[in-house]
DNA sequence: TTCATTTCCGCAACCGATTGCGGTTTCGAT
DNA sequence: ATCGAAACCGCAATCGGTTGCGGAAATGAA
């Protein structure tokens, strides 16, 4: 019984072939400085001994890794799981592995992971944590010369390229889509102010009830959270208020889903009764009943996009780069939950001139 | 401006104490050679100059990563993400970090991912690709004494924990579930058998249908694949039977979208005029109209399972502990999709005695 | 034959941390 | 004062691969 326990390396080969183990290591790089005969030999031998040169060796030396790392608050939901498709597709085109942590929206966690990670990778796509108000972790990444990237969620003021939604401008639609409906209690369930996403969705929201003149009532808004449980809260407490609103705004996946099963106990008839907008793009949201107004998918974009934009970073060593923000747009697929009436509503009609195509589930699209 | 380029290294600590690395370093690690006053030097140094040690050298040279690698053959449906979850959050509490590569169903890609994350990995958790049918680069990680723990979907001839479904026990069930529900023409959608998953799921809806004394028609049987479109055309096949089924069978959780979305085009009402049971946990399966019958939620128990069976096998060094076997039962939850009428179903009567709780979408729970 | 080129290859340092072994100092005991 | 044992610390090798520099051999030219 040998032990193979060693694994082959240059130097095996090396002995094997009597000679230096530099000469096996510019062998295998195909440096001219070894005859082509003595490179062919020692090729041979490294496939017969099934040799594997060792990662981390080769990351000790040259300082590159070949891992991007992604810091994400959740890993459940239909949008993260795009983004981290996205991420994925180019990192494994580009020849990077991917090393990924979800924090759940802990800030602790988030340092943690972070800390740990930018020993071992050669870049780091981040999306905040809700709880992470200070960035200091984020900034010290620059002294370490590590390429950063945000989606989705960005800190401002931390130097890095940002990948986000256009997010007040499609909130703005969204909203105005609610209004040219015929809804005028318009609903926000949303997050805290201090997330970029919150607070812009919240712009385009304020923006397209003052363009069509309709007053702001506070009370409307609910700044209770961004999760399920959250989503029900923030309904619940919308729909105790003694002037009902007739239309919801939920500006993410998980409230709107909270929203659709909650009403859907009370009895309530979404569309007639309760209009409903979901800044969201899960596919799912077509498959409901009645089907929910959402927008087009746009999460693979976005991590393929950072993805792209981190990798240029690590290996232009256009280090100096200024920080780029990539704003990318999205569709508004309007669906029957955001309808008093399908059939002869004056509200689509007013669509008409926006509508590109019909997509395969009988919605409206409207790209702008 | 200073360039702080170089990062702080123990030699760094060294020379601005005129010590040495060596003590430098047992310092750091409180051996007992070093008196507690130079400890206490070389802590309060190090965290002043941000030390932080160097993750890739200290891998090579105690051949530890603390990572551990997921091969998992798709990242966007529900049963990954949560299975990928329950990886994640063993493997954070222990101390590991994750390196995650999709295969998409590829063996290539499979082979390059495992590869490639052999070198790198402590251990290696795997759900093998579809296309998957020979397992040399499997084996391989064997003689490298890479710990490798199956998810889901096995390699049976591979060496290796195993974290499974009880497959052929819950298409059994689910399958049976149907019959007692009055169902006869039970079609079964499904993927290749040389998947164990198919083959053993297969094997449970044999066994109810004989159990029940029900003809075996292997024309309700569509081998056509696992994902949405091929799902469809499943169900397009079945149907465009002369004698078409009563019920579909979805082995997973896009076919039994597939079916759902495509009877709700063709004006099927789902229940009544077709059964539907689907493998899968998806919790938005409750929120369909009517909401369809699945499983409990055990992806991230199984991915948890499998993380730390992985973790003890990197750290008991119990090397040659023998493959084993975890199998997870699970719970049939039991909506509208497969009743005929849901009141006074004698069907439903038929479980009473397995009932153990009502679940929250007041779907009957069947635990066994 | 002798010297200059090529061609080919090895020595040794390096990346950063760890650790066995051995050396120096200090202190107490005799 | 002398010896021995602690207490404390550094040298150097190691993990595996890379690479500047220089040396040896081979070839050709004079």
């Amino acid at each position: 019984m040998k032990k193979s326990n060693t694994s082959t390396t240059i130097y095996v080969i090396a002995e094997a072939l009597k000679v230096s183990a530099s000469t096996v290591s510019r062998a295998l790089h195909d440096h001219p400085d070894i005859s082509a005969e003595m490179t062919d030999r020692v090729k041979k031998m490294a496939k017969k001994l099934n040799y594997k040169p060792n990662a981390i060796a080769q990351s000790l030396k040259d300082r590159k890794t070949k891992v991007i790392g992604v810091i994400i608050p959740d890993m459940m939901h239909h949008f993260s799981m795009s983004v981290l498709n996205g991420i994925e597709e180019v990192a494994f085109r580009k020849g990077y592995h991917l090393m990924v942590a979800k924090t759940n929206e802990s800030y602790q966690r988030e340092v943690m992971s972070i800390e740990a990670m930018a020993g071992q990778v050669d870049g780091l796509l981040v999306c905040p944590a809700q709880e992470t108000k200070k960035y200091d972790h984020l900034k010290a990444l620059k002294q370490q010369e590590i390429p950063l990237v945000f989606f989705e969620r960005t800190a401002e003021k931390v130097a890095g390229h940002k990948v986000v939604m256009n997010d007040e401008a499609i909130a703005f639609t969204l909203t105005e889509h609610l209004i040219k409906s015929g809804y005028q209690r318009i609903a926000l369930l949303t997050g805290a102010e201090h997330l970029n996403i919150c607070r812009d969705r919240l712009k385009g929201y304020h923006g397209a009830l003052s363009r069509y003149g309709i007053n702001l009532d506070n009370a409307l808004i609910a700044h209770t959270g961004m999760s399920f449980q959250e989503g029900r809260i923030g309904f619940q407490k919308v729909m105790s208020m003694p002037s009902k609103p007739d239309a919801i705004f939920a500006t993410s996946e998980q409230i709107a889903l909270a929203v659709y099963s909650e009403a859907k106990k009370m009895g309530l008839q979404m569309g007639n009764q309760l209009g409903l907008v979901a800044f969201s793009s899960d596919p799912l949201l077509a498959l409901l009943e009645p089907p929910v107004t959402g927008l087009g998918q746009k999460g693979f974009e976005m991590g393929s996009m950072a993805a792209q934009l981190c990798i240029n970073e690590i290996e232009n060593e256009t280090k100096n780069s200024k920080s780029r923000t990539e704003t990318l747009s999205n569709e508004l697929i309007i669906r029957k939950s955001s309808l008093k009436t399908l059939e002869g509503n004056p509200s689509v009609g007013n669509y008409s001139h926006y509508l590109e195509r019909k997509s395969d589930d009988n919605a409206l699209v409207y790209i702008y």
